[in-house]
RNA sequence: GGGGCGGUGGCGGAAUUGGCAGACGCUGCGGACUUAAAAUCCGCCGGUGGAGACACCGUGUGGGUUCGAAUCCCACCCGCCCUACCA
């Protein structure tokens, strides 16, 4: 080491030979072992933990070296920080990739484990790696799957038959927010989506759906709630019951209640389980036509967006319970199963698709609503359906009821004759977590010819996934087809029975990584509570946007349902969240390696090093907005660090430098703005301003080594401060500079430099003046001016005279500190 | 149709949150060093007019509030990303 130094005393900077040096000392003191010190306040900082999909690339250190600089700001500060990481391995990329490679997921996940780890160590963040999670270990599924019994005792895991979304390509079901787009493609492999009933296990969320609508608890960005409330979908009105002819109930929901009088027919969705039997004989061949088409758009493409009303009329008819009316039940695809209860009543005078439908089919359109500004609706004559509140007309007994009060008085008359009531209704739906795959935590239940479904005992847990499984898609759980596997006794009566073959959604084990890190070793439970009560709850979380509605609804009603259970404590699970945008390809497009544009952190590393590639992350965006890589501007930052390395390495100490109350003043006050800037920055995740301040005293500490500073103690004050504020952004270099310094090691182990106000003022000020909101003139002046003064010296500008052009002044605004405007 | 995010030099972006628009960089141009190049260093770099001092214009567009607007309000235009008949 010595003898290295002393060669590179002189040398150039090369980050190759001082980075690694430093990740393994750092490693082998355990710098960043996070252990519980009650003496100091926690900081839990998590960062979204990666999906072992094969590499990194550059958008992963997007996200985690901005997040590791504030990390490490905030250890400076004091805080006793915990900055865990993990790796989410179970899932459908890694049983698809191993399909294509022939090779077993197990052992490819692993691989990219390893591989992940290596380019994680070499950005030099202060993981504490002692804590490291990996979901498709036992030991953490076990958990995984001792969370799910926890759920099923509580009847909160429940089965249900259920048609769901099914990939025929990925042979397995999506969850609603995997099938995306108009055609409703598969997201993975983009194939269309075909419905399939299966038995599959649900978690009830809804039941925590006006909860998580509730954010006064976290700081998270007004974004992410936004599209989590929309995603839970809250509507209020009122559950109506209409009778059909033949005495079946058909219930629907409605948020307009008030124009139950203006429902002139039915529609149900194609789907609805009481098509079959309302049909008329006459109607049967057209409605079975109908639910086979609706059936197959689903599966091949939808139609353009704007397209035609369709549908059948089923020769049924209901009773309207309001007015006793007899009204046509249709079947029709703008009327959906997954929404409310499938079933609607259609007012078409008052809802723009019921107005459509009519109009196609010649269904009446009875006004009964009167919104402000008409004195009469006549049915024929409209030209589209009026949606605004009003006065009820033609309502019966209700007719006359004002805007304000039709609502309530709808609902109060129907909760009265027992036909309706006020009720909410969700767009969110229970979550499905059911996989037909094999590389996935195993559901632990067992079917029992005499018990029934019988969950596995806990002191049974892990159900361990076998190996030796054929892995390939049949379109059925691989599980299944292990010879031995899904056969077992039952705990209850010793009899035969069968394990449950299908594994969990994913975001089941990511639902609670986040307390795995608190003791990954732990196995008296998920976790220590020790360690859970001094640590939690996460104090940051960062990560990508795109999981507003997945992975940031499902982790927060996880921690809900086990704090309701007992198993957690308090309201949230993470109180604050930042976003960062993504990065693109240098093209502007979204990095794929299809599109050849994917950008390589390693071959990043390897040109500029890691400090250079963390520091340009920072420096180039706005972090939550992100943009593309551009391979000239990490230049800048490269030439920065050189300049900086150069400044430590040639400059020598010790020597008597230039002295003087002005030199030293304006060094010292540089070093004080920069202090508050860069904290502050870092604070506020505001990490372009973190990179170009540091930038600016660098310049200015250069510029002092050019009057001959070099040895004056202001100077080398400058120079220390400098690297302890590079240090959360670039720590290899500041640690590097700092030992060639002489200074203590860790430079990581320092406390932030203290920030002091007095120094950090100014004793001159520019003092704008304006004339009629003009900038005309500048004014050096002292900074505690006295306004008197400053409005004397403006006034007494020679430029500011000529463009008062003798007029009076009307009035002087002076902000001080800032500027006078005279308005004349 | 609904929702979100954004629009500032050639480019990425700053602007103490209503007070000098363009910090810090990149690119480009000019110069120094060099046989030459790279690297490095110095200078210039929003537009128009002017030899210059300087003046005028300028933050998507139009209006408004204000002594003062990139920032606040109203209307509109454009781009990107979600979402999609939500009863």
């Amino acid at each position: 080491m010595m003898t290295e130094q002393i060669e590179e005393k002189m040398g150039r900077y090369e980050p190759s030979k001082i980075e690694s040096r430093w990740q393994s000392r750092w490693e082998q003191d355990e710098l960043y072992k996070a252990v519980i010190d009650e003496s100091r306040e926690k900081f839990y900082f998590l960062t979204m933990l990666p999906y072992t999909s094969g590499d990194l690339h550059i958008g992963h250190w997007y996200a985690m070296a901005p997040s590791d600089a504030r990390a490490r700001y905030l250890r400076m500060r004091g805080y006793n920080v915990m900055y865990p990481i993990g790796f989410d391995a179970f899932g459908l990329p890694a049983e698809n990739a191993a399909i294509q490679r022939d090779i077993h997921p197990k052992e490819w996940t692993y691989a990219n484990i390893e591989n992940m780890r290596r380019q994680l160590r070499s950005m030099g963040a202060m993981w504490d790696w002692s804590r490291e999670a990996i979901s498709a270990d036992p030991e953490y599924y076990r958990w995984t799957q001792w969370f799910f019994l926890r759920m099923y005792k509580n009847d909160i895991a429940y089965r249900k038959m259920s048609p769901v979304d099914w990939c025929p390509h990925c042979n397995t079901t999506l969850a609603r927010e995997q099938v995306i787009g108009d055609n409703r493609v598969c997201e993975r492999c983009k194939t269309p989506v075909i419905k399939k009933d299966l038995e599959q296990w649900f978690f009830r969320i809804t039941d925590y759906a006006e909860e998580l609508l509730n954010f006064d608890f976290i700081d998270w960005p007004d974004p992410v709630k936004v599209l989590q409330t929309n995603w839970i979908g809250r509507s209020e009105g009122a559950r109506v019951v209409f009778k059909t002819e033949g005495g079946d109930e058909i219930e629907v929901f409605t948020t307009r209640p008030d124009t139950l009088w203006g429902a002139t027919f039915m529609v149900l969705a194609p789907e609805h389980p009481l098509v079959e039997k309302i049909t008329t004989p006459e109607q049967e061949q057209e409605v079975h036509a109908y639910t086979q088409e609706a059936v197959r758009q689903t599966d091949i493409e939808r139609e353009s967006l704007d397209k035609e009303k369709s549908g059948v009329f089923t020769g049924g008819y209901a009773i309207n319970p309001v007015n006793g009316e007899r009204i046509p039940i249709w079947i029709a695809d703008y009327v959906l199963m997954t929404y409310g209860t499938g079933a609607i009543m259609a007012v078409p005078a008052h809802d723009q698709r019921d107005f459509e439908f009519a109009r196609k089919f010649g269904l009446e359109i009875r006004p009964v609503i009167l919104p402000e500004g008409f004195d009469s609706l006549d049915g024929e004559l409209m030209e589209g359906a009026l949606p605004e509140y009003g006065e009820m007309i033609n309502s019966g007994p209700l007719t006359g009821t004002p805007a304000d009060q039709a609502f309530d008085a709808a609902v109060a008359y129907l909760e009265e004759r027992g036909t309706g009531r006020a009720a909410v209704n969700y767009r969110l739906h229970d979550w499905l977590i059911s996989r037909q795959r094999y590389w996935g935590a195993p559901i632990p239940m067992l079917y029992c010819e005499n018990c029934g479904i019988v969950p596995v005992p806990e002191d049974q847990l892990p159900v361990e996934l076998p190996e030796d499984v054929e892995w390939k898609p049949t379109g059925e759980s691989p599980l299944k087809f292990h010879p031995t596997w899904k056969n077992t006794t039952c705990p209850e009566c010793d009899g035969p029975a069968e394990r449950e073959t299908d594994t969990m959604d994913t975001f089941m084990c990511s639902s609670w990584y986040h307390l795995r890190y608190l003791s990954p070793d732990y196995d008296q439970g998920p976790f220590d509570p020790g360690e859970y009560d001094y640590w939690m709850p996460v104090d940051t979380y960062t990560g990508g946007m795109e999981h507003a509605t997945m992975h940031l609804i499902y982790t927060r009603y996880f921690h809900k349902v086990m704090r309701g259970l007992g198993v957690t404590e308090g309201p949230e699970p993470m109180l604050q969240l930042r976003n960062q945008g993504q990065i693109l390809g240098p093209d502007g497009q979204r990095m794929s390696k299809s599109r050849g544009n994917v950008v390589d952190p390693d071959e990043q590393v390897a040109n500029y090093g890691a400090d250079a590639v963390r520091a340009y992350l920072m420096f180039g965006y706005r972090w939550t907005e992100g943009g593309p890589w551009n391979p000239d501007n990490i230049q800048g930052v490269v030439r920065w660090l050189n300049r900086v390395w150069s400044l430590v390495m040639e400059t020598e100490d010790g020597e008597a430098g230039a002295s003087g109350r002005e030199l030293e003043r304006s060094l010292q006050r540089k070093v004080h703005q920069t202090i508050r800037q860069v904290a502050q920055d870092l604070e506020q995740f505001e990490f372009n301003t973190v990179i170009s301040a540091l930038m600016e005293l660098t310049n200015e500490i250069l510029a002092a080594n050019d009057k001959g500073m070099a040895g004056n103690p202001v100077f080398e004050e400058a120079l220390d401060t400098l690297l302890l504020l590079m240090a959360p952004s670039t720590p290899h270099i500041a640690e590097e500079l700092w030992s060639q310094r002489g200074r203590q090691y860790s430079i990581h182990q320092q406390g932030w430099p203290v920030f002091d106000p007095d120094l950090a003022a100014e004793e001159q000020i520019t003092l704008i003046v304006q004339v009629n909101g003009k900038v005309r003139d500048r004014i050096e002046v002292p900074a505690e001016i006295a306004e008197d003064e400053a409005r004397q010296l403006a006034l007494g500008s020679e430029i500011v005279q000529r463009f008062m052009e003798g007029k009076e002044p009307r009035d002087v605004i002076y902000v001080p500190g800032r500027l006078v405007n005279i308005v004349v």
